[in-house]
Formats: C-alpha cells, structure tokens, sequence
DNA sequence: TAGCCCTCAGCAACCGGTTGCAAGAACCTT
DNA sequence: AAGGTTCTTGCAACCGGTTGCTGAGGGCTA
C-alpha cells in the first residue's frame, strides 16, 4: 500500500498536522523538522493524496476538457495548448470525448463535477438549458457558443466566411454551395447568418451534414448537380470528403470547382490538391479557455479570436 | 453550493447513513424510506461526491489514459474504443497527453495516482525501471511496450514489417530503406528485429526520426540519395512527409519509389496516391487494454494483436 | 526578572461519504 | 408466551488530509 500521511507522522514522531503543513505551508513548520519529515516522507515514498486534499479545500488543481470527437483533428492543437497552458498554472488537464452524444457529455460532466475545479466545454452538443442547469455544480468555461452569463471562447467564423467569400468572388465566382454542418453547431449557425446577409450572390444551401469525410462525400453529388463552381464546406474533413467525391466523378479541383474548408488541419494540408481554408485559431482558443476558467469570478467574459483565409491549391479563378 | 449528503438526510428526517445506504446498497433500506430519501435527493439536486466516496472504498470508476501524442491520429481510434469499453463497464476515462516528454509522462502518472483505478499508458517514453517503480502506486497496462510482470498489450509489428517487405520484393525491389522512428519505440525496435533477420535483401537503415510528417520531411533526401527504390516508414505521418520530400525533388510515388507507412491514418486514406499501409489494430488495443486493467488481479498477461498490410497506391513495381 | 511577543507543534473538528456493529421492532415458530 | 429471525435504522469510527485554536518554550525588551 502507498504511504499515508499517517505513516510519515509516526516515522519521525511527529503529529499528522505538521507533515501536512510541510507540504502545504512549509513556512510554518521549523526547518529542522521540515527536513526531517522530508527525508521520512521520502524514504517511504509518501505522496499527497490529491483527492482527499480535494476534500478539505474544495480544489482539485486539475480541470475538464470535453470534446465531442477527439478524432476531429481540429481539437488536438486545442486541447495540447489548453494543457501547456494549465501546466504553467500548475494544473491538469483530464480530456474526455462525448462521441457527439449529448447524454455523454451530460454523464462526463456530471462525472467530472467535484473532481476537478471546472469544465473546458468544447463544442458542446447540450441545449443551452441544460448547460446552464449543469453549471450549477461545476464552473464552466464553453468554447464554441455563446451562452449568456457564462464564460466563453467564440471564434470569428462569419469573419472568416466573409474573407472566404471574397476570395472566390475575387476569382470570378458567382455561384457558390455552402455546405454546413451538424444542426445548433456555432460554425454551422455563424455560416447561415453571413449567407444571409450576401443576397446579392448565388449562395445554394446544403445541410445539415455529419462534420467529417464523411458527409463530404455524401453531399459531392448534390453539389456537382446544383451547378456551383465553388463550395465553402463546413471543415476542412468536409471539404476533403467533398474533394474526394468530385474526383470520383471527374469533376477537377480547383480547375471546374473551388473548395474552401475550415479548420486548417494537418489533412487538409497533406492534400493534394493542398486545401484552401480558414484558421481557426484553435490554440489559442485553448490557451484562453484555460485562463478564462482560472480567473473568472463567475462573471461571464466572452473572447472572440480571430480566424484567417489560407490560400491553397484548392482554389482557382472561375470558368 | 451542492447539496451533501447531510442535507438530504435533514430534509427527511433520517441519518446520513441511510442515505448513503439508499445509493450504495438500496436493498437494505426499507422501499418506504427508500423512495421519500430518493425524493429528498431529487428536490435538492443531490449527486454523490465521487472523490468522498472514492476516499473510502478505494475505488473511482475512473481510468487514466496516457498518450505521448493525442495530435497523432494513431491514438484517437484507439482512445474512443478505450472509451466506449469503458462506458459499457460504468467506468470513465480521463485522457491526457505528455507532450513526447517523460516528466511531464511521470507527472501525469503521479496526479493519477488515486483520482483512478489504473493507468492505460500508451507508448510511453519512460523507462522500464522507472515504469515498474510507478506501478507500486497505481495500475497499470502497458501498450506498446513489453514489460516482465505488467499486463501489456502489444502489435504484432514484426508481422507487419515482414508482409510489408514481402509485398515489396514480391514487387521486384531489392534495396530498401527503413526510416525508423524514435529511439526506445516498440514499432521502431520490431523494425529493426525484421530488418536483422532479412539480410539477403539490401535494407539500408536511417534513423532515428521524429515520428511526425516534419520528419519525413527531414530525411527524404537521404533517402532519395541512397538509391533505394522502397522505403518502409516508421509511421503514416512520417511516409507521408517523406512522399512530399521526395515529389519536391520530382520523384514519382510511386512510379520511382515506393512507399509503405504504419498505422493506417485517415490523411494516409485521404492522400494523393493513398497510402499503402500496414494497419494497427488500434481500437481492438484499446479495448483490450481496458479489459486487462479491470480483469487485472495484477498478472500480466501479454496479448498480441495482429496487424494486417492494407495495399493502395503508394506502392508499385520496381524499375 | 517580569512581561510580552513570536515560533512552532499538537489537538480536534471537519470535508463527504462508507460500513461494521448493535439495538429496537416486527414477525415467526413451537 | 418465550425465544429466535429478519428487517431496518442509528451510532460511531474511518478514509487521508487540512486548519483554527491552544499552549509550551524561547528570545527579546524594559
């Protein structure tokens, strides 16, 4: 069995309180004793159980992070800065994946509630309700959707659907397939509302779709049909789905259809032709989550990160 | 604040111990009092505190998964299936990622240590000894790694390796190169025991590499220099950096040189030729990873999961 | 040398649950 | 009706730490 407490104190015949303030607040034991209890301590290998300090002091010094896929290779980058960024604070991270089903992410939650000090929401698949209800019992920060009163890391996805948009207008483009993605996502919901507001261009509607190669594939025909000679997919693993589907019906990219993605993933730029897309600034989405988490006196600060147009292989001057 | 369990016990009149008893061990609390407990609990919104609970049985039901690389699309299969066969056995796991860096591997492990019930370590960059040292503190099944005494779960990449060169000489080649990965990786280390064993062929060694595209990338020009007309390479991501070293320099894939990976990863599937590959059972790894840990009476047992040569396009006959 | 302050270690309650033990009540048995 | 079961609940110790309070001892000042 591991060391407890308890054995350090009898060791070197000492009271449990002060091998505890050794550790956590070694100014106010003697040095001499101090050295005495550290070397006791490791000696026997003794460790502070972190969940039962958890219990006393109500912190955990670790937090959640909830994806919906950890196969979407837009997350890695998020999570791998969100967990430098928690080291730094002497924090870690506990990443868990949903499976884009909600009634998973409502059990990790509750899971995670008491274990660790907040929940990194990335992305989430609950309704807005059920979020809020949850936030009750565990601080959250979401990533991904803007949630009244709580905190929240947005990306500019409109912003960089407009700069997509002039680009291939730019090229000579005028008619143009968006493809969107799952219902309730923020990219899907941001997408529809610049379509929206750019009446004057032939924009065809396609959606929702899965978020992945996927779906892509599954919507090739129906674009290649509608007569668009440029699509903005809703992420790249869209946008390659789709590449893939037009070549099997010999339709060339860039020089019959342009495709532009989101994201920016390590696929998209492998590809050939290389992917046009838009940067989601995803790191430093995590970064910022992270900080917002330890900061936040509960006041919900959003942040809205700027996106960028990559200009690729995949985009090419109208017929 | 959350309700505890003292309140629920208040609100209805009735000791702690019987609501504790209501939620671990209904069958031995009357049906009556049980569901007025219930009722309490439910208008307060009690959950139980895991960590409190967990601080007396010794038990969580939760796991710890670690992984050098969550950026590496070869875990993401594997860490759902880990997941999803965890679920099925009401527990939960908590993914975290060291970042290729052995401290932070250990830091990891040690904030583990009692937040879990075991520790599924996927390829890890800590020593043997150090590993065995750890396992005193918390469970553990090794992936990717064979340690005497410890339940791993291994690959059969040797397989893989010999069908992968027996597919290129059965193509004509002769003289082959074999681009390794990281010093002390199992993939690398079976590499090298195939090469051993085939000296009649021309197997020219180069090594070692980053395990990622930039590392491909590195050493194609070597490669290419070397004259070798088939190149195994120690991961996906590192074939498919070579194969666009080697296009930079003009040369075919794979109508010059030919080019197998490991893994089996979606941008491999998604590039332009596809990637002949070897695939890893990575889910069937995970599953059966989490299997040994809750099997565990701390045997370990060794299985080997057998890996299968998938052939596509990077691949063809030799000059 | 008395008086005072400061340092440092022990005591004990507490965090939120779990669980072995015992006792009261209800129900049987003979 | 006495004695034995079984069911149900409360009591209290315990898991591994933390922390406010108390008080002994030492050093300092006046």
């Amino acid at each position: 069995m591991a060391a407890t407490i308890k054995d350090v104190a009898r060791a070197c015949g000492v009271h449990v309180s002060t091998v505890s303030r050794t550790f956590s607040a070694p100014h106010l034991v003697n040095p001499a004793t101090r050295s005495r209890v550290l070397a006791a301590a490791d000696d026997l290998g003794y460790r502070p159980n972190r969940a039962a300090r958890a219990l006393t002091t109500g912190r955990t010094f670790n937090m959640g992070l909830i994806v919906a896929d950890i196969a979407n290779p837009f997350f890695p980058p998020l999570i791998k800065a969100a967990q430098a960024q928690a080291r730094g604070r002497d924090y870690h991270v506990f990443v868990a994946d949903t499976d884009e089903d909600p009634r998973v992410e409502e059990e990790l939650i509750r899971t995670f509630t008491k274990q660790v000090d907040g929940v990194l929401l990335c992305s989430p698949r609950l309704s807005n309700r059920m979020i809020e209800r949850l936030a009750e019992d565990v601080p959250f920060v979401v990533v991904n959707r803007r949630i009244k009163g709580m905190p929240s890391v947005l990306m500019n996805v409109a912003q960089g659907a407009k700069h997509a948009l002039e680009h291939l207008t730019g090229l000579g483009h005028r008619r143009i397939a968006l493809v969107s993605g799952p219902i309730g996502s923020w990219t899907s919901n941001e997408m529809q509302g610049v379509a929206a507001e750019a009446p004057g261009l032939g924009l065809i509607f396609f959606g929702p779709n899965q978020p992945t190669e996927a779906g892509g594939l599954a919507v090739a025909a129906d674009v290649a049909a509608c007569g668009a000679t440029a699509v903005l997919a809703y992420n790249d693993l869209v946008a390659l789905g789709l590449i893939e589907g037009l070549s099997a019906m010999e339709i060339g990219v860039p020089d019959q259809v342009s495709v532009i993605g989101f994201d920016d993933i390590l696929p998209g730029r492998l590809n050939r032709p290389k992917l046009t897309t838009v940067a989601m600034p995803a790191a430093a989405a995590g970064r910022m989550a992270v900080d917002l988490l330890l900061q936040s006196g509960g006041e919900g600060a959003t942040v809205t990160l700027d996106t960028a147009l990559i200009v690729r292989e995949s985009t090419g001057r109208a017929q």
